[in-house]
DNA sequence: TCTTGTAGGATTGTCGACAATCTGCTTGTC
DNA sequence: GACAAGCAGATTGTCGACAATCCTACAAGA
């Protein structure tokens, strides 16, 4: 017989599709940090009843995108300069953490996805789907963390990737314009192919300094806006 | 006017009650790794709906403690030894990002509340009480991750203190005597108060390879026992 | 004028019942 | 006896309605 790998079929349940559309609506910026979500109004265009709705946004909430205060509301979590200073200064632990357990079990399956996921990002980019980009790009970078082989730190980076790609999507949306940094996944890629460890632990640390500077000044800006 | 602080008031909902309640049930032990949760039942037994229930129990699937399959059933996460390997290498390098964000951060209310969750440890041990001794040594040790002054830190360490927790609990029952592990806290609360950072998350590393190897020592018995 | 009490409407939290799905057993056929 | 089809029984997923709570506006009193 020949060998053939199924994957698993699609959850069949309302919520699980409710999850995907919020997260969706949320990381792509279509719903506003710090706005409510009105049961009853979301259900209804769902077509939904608010049951699975609740426990659909139950789970957001653990996952961080939202807040529950109780009988006021849920919300969006509100983006603050110190959130992503504090997501990204834990990145940046994780990522090396990361790199130095994948480094062993690289093979050729690891650079063979590793050039796919590079190439999908550039292809994001020459199509200027500025969402997409920031989809792929976190998926390139997540890789590492997918091979690392260590269940606790995967969970781990996809909490964080939900905030990043929210501060990502935020930041492109108040700039309305395409980002190029298409060179620095260039050199990370290759740096990740080479065997100088510690050159790619220092490349992400200062990958991440890069946007995280642009990251900042844009929130910064966001709450002098707020402060007025 | 005095000034005085109010803490906020207790959430009122049975949801998070409900919440409190299975966490519980969960980390001490009363239920078992494996165990299938029968909604109709647990609600039964608090005399609530299933509505409630159903919402607490997806935030625990988010919190990682229990999982989910869809119109199988809800059940308490299994605990295997690659887990814990996992749980503690990350638990490692969050420690020494924690104590090294605290480190300039102490004052004399950190060594304060430092001495009282001491206390408390020493406190829940002389009185032989294991359950309330993994819970205060965990306090403890969570103090560095309260003070490192990082949301996304705090947040990833109470997801790890969970299974931690349950892991340890899990290593009681089977034991069933107490631990001593005492002098062990004075010196992590000695370094921690000292002058020397390095030194810290050295024994801070150490510290936490010694509970290990014990923990997955019993696990590998586990699987074993699991397998046969 | 400021504070306090009080409806009214809107929204969240909870409940009981129904629909969809899974599991184990029985039955019938070969 | 082995195996597939199909029928309960139990359990999860979803729904619509009711109860509890909050927010707003407005009126009454100091």
């Amino acid at each position: 017989m020949a060998k053939l790998d199924f994957s698993p079929i699609a959850d069949t349940t309302r919520r699980a599709e409710i999850v995907a559309l919020l997260r969706r609506a949320i990381l792509t910026g279509q719903l506003e940090p710090g706005q409510k979500l009105n049961e009853l109004r979301i259900a209804e265009q769902m077509r939904v009843s608010r049951a699975p709705l609740r426990e659909a946004m139950r789970e957001l909430v653990q996952e961080g995108i939202l807040t529950s205060i109780p009988y006021a509301g849920t919300f969006v979590i509100d983006v603050t300069a110190k959130d992503i200073d504090d997501a990204y200064s834990l990145n940046k632990v994780l990522d090396e953490f990361a790199i130095d357990r994948t480094w062993k079990l690289r093979d050729q399956r690891f650079f063979n996805e590793l050039d796919r996921r590079h190439e999908a990002v550039k292809q994001a980019t020459r199509a200027l789907d500025t969402t997409r980009q920031i989809e792929t790009a976190l998926q390139l970078h997540g890789l590492i963390y997918e091979w690392a082989d260590n269940s606790v730190l995967l969970e781990t980076w996809q909490r964080l990737t939900s905030r990043l790609q929210m501060y990502f999507a935020l930041h492109q949306r108040a700039r309305n314009e395409p980002v190029p940094a298409d060179y620095v996944h260039e050199t990370y890629v290759r740096l990740l192919k080479g065997n100088d460890m510690r050159a790619a632990q220092r490349h992400a640390r200062e990958h991440i300094d890069l946007d995280f500077e642009e990251l900042l000044a844009y929130t910064r800006g966001l709450e002098k806006r707020a402060g007025s």
